[in-house]
RNA sequence: AUUGCAAAUCGUUCUAUCGCUGUUUCAUUUUUAAUGAGAGAGAGGAAAGUCCGGGCAGCACAGAGUAUCCUACCUAGCGAAAGCUAGGGUAUUGUUUCAGGAAUGGAAUAAUAACAGAAAGUGCCACAGAAAAUAGACUACCUCAAUUUAUUGAGGAAAAGGUGAAAAGGUGAGGUAAGAGCUCACCAGUUACAGAAGUAAUUUUGUAAGCUAGGCAAACCUUAGGAGCUGAAAAAUCAAAUAAACCAAGGCUUGAGGGUUACUCGCCUAAUCUUGGAGGGUAGAUUGUUAGAGCGUGGAGGCAACUCCCCGCCUAGAUAAAUGAUAGAAACCUGAACCAAUGUAUUGGUAAAUAAGGUACAGAACCUGGCUUACAGAUUUGCUUUUUUA
RNA sequence: GACUUGGUAGCUCAGCUGGUAGAGCAUUUCACUUUUAAUGAAGGGGUCCUGGGUUCGAAUCCCAGCCAGGUCA
């Protein structure tokens, strides 16, 4: 399974409650465009990491311009996620995050997997730390 | 051929790799859900704005009245309705043309119209101006009186003046102290009646009245016709929950309180009202939810809106919200530059069947008919500008 | 998704039963003071969100659009 790039509907950050109690308590890196929050499950759901997208109105004002940043960053987070799943199934953990995308243009695809890689790295970095 | 405007139709396609959401078949695990494999499906003409309709759902409904909102030239047609289509009328504006010295008038044509009523009533019309809608007396005009002889007072008059968006019919004659539709002639408009044309809106002719009757209803309003209220976060079921439950007091058929979902009358009502006490829980899932005033090909009818018939099809269903990413190719459009190196203005390379760039507006959220707004480019039709040929 | 308010000076708001667009704060100049503040006086500053319509005349009435809020179980 962790041989293939999925990213499906179990994945993905839904329920109000948890969204709740990430901004609440949850711990945040910013990496222009990009805001990541994540936190630890308390109540472990088998999923490594429960995942969610936000692009805000005030931003991007159009509705297939938001849709286009998500889907670009869903595809950029899907290729490039395998480094934390190893090592979150190695220490144990579970965590769920949110991106919030911080840009008021709308960037290119090759720009946002950049960002991306960098800002997934350093949550790999700062959690293994943690850990230890 | 070309310029612009309007209307209608369409509004990118294919391949590879990696993915997303439903449906369905098979297999495995295991016991009703996962995982894997296969098949097949997956945004629009506006999905947008939420400006009008309808379905559907809940609540209400003996009945009457009021309020509120919507519609508004005529005829015919289409449509479930909203609304749309065709033709005609009237008004305004533009263009062309004819008549004329001009003002202006006639004809044709195009665009626009929230195009019922201002003679049912109320209200408003700033500033300026004497006066702004029952007319009115500032200057100038006329008569009389008084005297200080160029002023004052009383009256007449609505002709002249300037102002203003708008000054209360126009021209001429009579008339008079001066004047006035005061009277007359011609012209213009208004209302009523009658005749003619037309299904009608309306047009036109005559007679009478009379010069009154200005504008604003996208001011209140009147007339005619129509509309119960609330919206899918509606609503139902399951799970959870003693929760419209429990305890105490008051109120009672002479109707208090409550209901009648904007109000009044009327009607209905005792398990349903009022006050206080104690006191939780949920933030999920499924249905609603996609087979319908449905879509497509063909035929028939109609100028059109649209209707009928035959055959075929099942055609998104997400919910922090799927329908994508990367690479390559094709199609269409614009088209004279583009790439690399350094010495930064030169050199080298690729380039006219090309280099290079671009492909709009925009993302379903219960469904659906219209309206409005946004839109690269293509095609068709109508009108139009300029040029060429006959 | 459904409903509903508002947009006026640099800022906060009046004016919205149609008739020259105003207040407070800020800003500019002058006076007062050794100087500043405070105080007093005088000014400047407006596409009344945009485009059309009704009207003699529109910030105000009507229509369409743009932008910014608010409510719901």
């Amino acid at each position: 399974m962790t041989s293939k790039f999925n990213f499906s509907k179990k994945e993905k950050l839904k329920s109000i409650k948890d969204i709740e109690q990430l901004f609440k308590k949850g711990i945040s890196i910013h990496q222009y465009p990009f805001r990541l929050t994540y936190l630890e499950k308390k109540e472990k759901n088998g999923v490594l990491i429960n995942f969610g997208v936000s692009v805000p109105k005030k931003k991007i004002k159009l509705a297939v311009n938001r849709n286009l940043i998500k889907r670009r960053v869903r595809e950029a987070y899907r290729l490039n996620n395998k480094a934390l799943k190893n090592m979150l199934s190695n220490s144990g953990k579970e965590l769920n995050m949110m991106l919030i995308y911080g840009s008021e243009q709308i960037l290119s695809y090759s720009e946002i997997e950049g960002k991306i890689k960098v800002i997934l790295y350093r949550l790999t970095e700062s959690c293994e730390v943690d850990s230890k």
